[in-house]
RNA sequence: GGGGCGGUAGCUCAGUCGGUUAGAGCAAGGGACUCAUAAUCCCUGGGUCGUGGGUUCAAGCCCCACCCGCCCUACCA
C-alpha cells in the first residue's frame, strides 16, 4: 500500500472554465485516484483555485469590483462544476487562505535562507497609473520588424518572432491604453543554474523510470538547457506579500511561485481539518510514509509543464538545500519530488482552439445544465487530449453518447435487469455453468488486470476501450444464448443460469466503469440491487483555519469504495423492471448547440 | 528562429521490439433476432500507411530531405 499524492491542476479563477480544462487535469485525475483508492492505496487528492495574478486584477477592474470580490465568486463556480462532475478531491480549496499565504511565505524563506532568492535589479514595464507590473503579453505596439500594429510585448502575431516589449514601437498597455512606463525594480530571482544539475539528475531518475509520457520527459529535459534566473515577485498589489519586503505593499510573489505550492499547503490544510494534523507528512517526508512509498503524481495540460516539471522542483530543491550552493531543509523537512508529471494535451472544439473571447467556448456549467454529467466524462475519457490534441464536436459527443453508452452498455445494464426483474424477480441461483459460461466469466474478470495496468499507466483511453469491448462481449454472449427463448419449465434452471452469468458480467463491467463513470455506476448497481461503488463528493461551507473569511471547499470520505475485482453476485437479491439509467441525446442536439455557438 | 507532436479506410482513431494477409468503432450495403431506450447480434465492401529517397532478407514502424496541420517557447495563467 502506497500514498497516493494525486495533485491536480488549480483551476484559474478568472471566470467559468470550460470542457477543455476538466478534460486537461480533471476528468483523468479522478479516474486515476479513484482507480488507486480501489486498489488499496492512501490516496490524497488535492487541488483548488488559483486566484492570484494580473489577469484576475484585470478582470476586477473591468466589473468595477474587487479582486477578492471576483475571486470569491468564480471559486463558487467552479467549486460548483467540480463537484457536479463527480471529482473526487480529499481538499478542493483556494490559494487565497490564510494558511496557503503561510505555507508560501515559509517556502519563500526557506528558498531565501539556502541561497536559492536572490535579489536582483531589472527592467521592467509598469503602469504608470497603478505601479503594477504590465506582462509583456498586455503591451501592444508597433512591431519593429515587420510594421504590423498589433504586436504584443512578448511576441508579433504576425510575423511570428519574440520581441522585447521595449523594442515596441509606441508601446499602449492593453488594459487601459496608457504608454507604459519601463523602470527600474528591484526582484527576487530563483536561481535556477544552481538547481539545474539537482534538477537534470532527478529528471534522469524520471526518464529512467520509462513511466513518464515521452513527450513530457524530452520537453522537460530540453528547457533544462537554457534555464536563467526567474523573477519570483512581482510589482503587483493583489497576492502575497513578500516576506522581508512587507513595507513594499506593491511588492507580492510572482501568482506562478504561489500556485504550485498548493499542492503542499492543501495537504497541511486538509491534515489541520482531521485529527492529526501532521498526517500531510506520510505524502511528502520520504521518512514518514510508513510501509509503503509515496508517490506523488501531477495533473494538468500541456501549457503547464514547464512549472510542474522544473519550477515546482526547484522551489523544493531549492527550500530542502539540495542544489549546488547546499542548504538546510526548513520546518517542513525534506519534501518529495514529483514522481510523475502526468499532462495532456489540448482540446480543440469543432477544430478551433477554445477561446473566451471569440466565443469558441462550452462551459462546463452549461454541458452539466442540459446534459448527464458522465455523458461529457465518458467523451472526455474516450476521445479525450491524453496523447495528442484532440477535438471536441457536438456530434461526435452525441454519437458516443447514444451509439457507445446508451446502446452498447445502456442497453446491455437495461436487458438483463428487465429479464431477471420480468422471469424471477430477484438474482436467481446460477445451475450448472457450460463452457461458454465460463469462458465468458472468465474474460470479464481477466479484465480487471487489463483496464486496471491501462489505468496506472494513465492510458485511459486504451482502458475504456477494453471495457467497452468487454461489454460487447457480454452483448454476444446474451444474443447468442438467447434467454427469452428459454421458457419451458425443463430450460428454467439454463435460464436462470444464463441471467446470472450475465448479471455478474454486468456488476464486474460496472465496478470497472466506475472511475470513469460514477454518478452512473451507482445508478446501475442499485438496478441490479448492489450498493453504492463510487462514493461522491460534497461541497462544504468552512472557516479560514486563521481568521480569514469562509469559502467552499470539495471534500468527501471516499473509504467506503469498492475493492478492485470481482464481488460475487447475492442471489436473492430482488430485482424491479429497470428505468434507463443513460439518457438518449436527441440529434437535433447537434444543430442546437452549434446554432448556440453562432450567438 | 528553436524545440516537439501528428499525417493510417468516407469520419474518429489503434498499431508494442522492424517480422505472416495493416486493425477497431462509426458511416454504407445485406441478413438474423425481438429481452432491451428501433437497442442487440452476424456477414460484406472499403487502404499506394503525407511525398521522395535510403538502410534491411523484411519498413506503417528505423535514417535523410521535403509538404501539410498543430502545440510549446521560459514576464498570460
Amino acid at each position: 500500500m502506497s500514498k497516493i499524492l494525486s495533485a491536480v491542476a488549480w483551476p484559474y479563477a478568472n471566470g467559468p472554465r470550460h470542457i477543455g480544462h476538466v478534460a486537461g487535469f480533471g476528468v483523468p485525475s479522478d479516474v486515476f485516484s479513484r482507480y488507486m483508492r480501489m486498489t488499496g492505496h492512501d490516496v490524497l487528492m488535492v487541488s483548488g483555485t488559483d486566484e492570484h495574478g494580473t489577469p484576475i486584477l484585470v478582470a476586477a477592474d473591468e466589473e468595477g469590483v474587487s479582486p477578492r470580490e471576483l475571486a470569491d465568486r468564480n471559486n463558487r463556480l467552479i467549486v460548483e462544476d467540480l463537484v457536479a462532475l463527480g471529482l473526487s478531491y480529499d481538499l478542493f480549496t483556494r490559494t487565497t487562505t490564510r494558511n496557503h499565504a503561510a505555507v508560501a511565505q515559509e517556502l519563500f524563506r526557506g528558498c531565501l535562507r539556502n541561497g536559492y532568492m536572490v535579489e536582483e535589479t531589472t527592467r521592467g514595464a509598469i503602469s504608470p497609473s497603478t505601479g503594477r507590473t504590465l506582462p509583456d503579453r498586455y503591451i501592444e505596439g508597433t512591431c519593429p520588424i515587420c510594421g504590423y500594429d498589433g504586436a504584443r510585448g512578448d511576441q508579433c502575431d504576425n510575423c511570428g518572432n519574440q520581441l522585447d516589449p521595449t523594442d515596441l514601437i509606441e508601446p499602449r498597455s492593453r488594459i487601459n491604453g496608457e504608454t507604459p512606463e519601463f523602470v527600474e525594480t528591484q526582484h527576487y530571482f530563483l536561481d535556477l543554474p544552481a538547481l539545474a544539475d539537482a534538477l537534470k539528475q532527478w529528471l534522469d531518475e524520471r526518464e529512467a523510470s520509462g513511466t513518464w509520457r515521452p513527450n513530457v520527459i524530452r520537453f522537460s529535459q530540453n528547457i533544462l538547457a537554457e534555464v536563467r534566473p526567474r523573477a519570483m515577485t512581482r510589482d503587483l498589489d493583489w497576492g502575497i506579500p513578500v516576506p522581508g519586503w512587507e513595507d513594499q505593499p506593491t511588492k507580492r510573489l510572482y501568482v506562478w511561485f504561489d500556485a504550485v505550492i498548493g499542492y503542499l499547503s492543501a495537504s497541511i490544510e486538509w491534515a489541520r481539518r482531521t485529527e492529526d494534523p501532521e498526517a500531510w507528512r506520510q505524502w511528502w517526508n520520504p521518512a514518514a510514509s510508513g510501509e509503503g512509498e509515496a508517490l506523488s503524481y501531477y495533473f494538468m495540460g500541456k501549457d503547464n509543464i514547464t512549472f510542474h516539471s522544473q519550477i515546482w522542483p526547484a522551489e523544493l530543491l531549492a527550500y530542502d538545500g539540495r542544489g549546488d550552493k547546499g542548504g538546510e531543509p526548513g520546518e517542513y523537512g525534506s519534501l518529495n519530488l514529483p514522481t510523475e508529471v502526468v499532462s495532456s494535451e489540448f482540446l480543440t472544439m469543432e477544430g478551433k482552439k477554445f477561446s473566451s473571447s471569440k466565443r469558441v467556448v462550452i462551459y462546463v456549467r452549461d454541458v452539466l445544465e442540459r446534459y448527464q454529467a458522465d455523458a461529457l466524462r465518458y467523451f472526455i475519457c474516450a476521445a479525450g487530449p491524453e496523447n495528442q490534441d484532440s477535438d471536441f464536436t457536438w456530434s461526435e459527443f452525441v454519437r458516443r453518447t447514444n451509439d457507445e453508452l446508451v446502446a452498447g452498455w445502456g442497453n446491455l445494464v437495461n436487458r438483463t435487469a428487465s429479464m431477471i426483474a420480468a422471469r424471477f424477480g430477484e438474482i436467481p441461483q446460477a445451475g450448472v455453468p457450460t463452457e461458454t459460461d465460463l469462458a465468458l466469466l472468465a474474460t470479464v474478470e481477466q479484465a480487471f488486470g487489463t483496464v486496471g495496468d491501462l489505468i496506472g499507466r494513465h492510458r485511459q483511453k486504451a482502458a475504456i476501450a477494453e471495457i467497452m469491448h468487454v461489454v460487447g462481449e457480454v452483448n454476444r454472449y446474451v444474443s447468442e444464448q438467447e434467454p427469452w427463448k428459454l421458457k419451458a419449465d425443463d430450460e428454467r434452471e439454463r435460464l436462470a443460469t444464463v441471467l446470472h452469468v450475465t448479471a455478474q458480467c454486468v456488476v464486474d463491467c460496472n465496478l470497472m466503469l466506475s472511475p470513469f463513470l460514477p454518478h452512473s455506476a451507482n445508478r446501475v448497481s442499485a438496478v441490479l440491487g448492489g450498493p453504492e461503488v463510487a462514493p461522491m463528493p460534497v461541497v462544504e461551507e468552512v472557516e479560514d483555519l486563521d481568521g480569514g473569511p469562509s469559502y467552499p471547499v470539495i471534500t468527501g470520505d471516499y473509504r467506503s469504495a469498492p475493492g478492485w475485482g470481482r464481488t460475487p453476485l447475492v442471489v436473492g437479491t430482488p430485482i424491479a423492471k429497470p428505468t434507463p439509467v443513460f439518457t438518449k441525446l436527441d440529434v437535433t442536439v447537434v444543430d442546437d448547440e452549434l446554432a448556440r455557438l453562432d450567438q
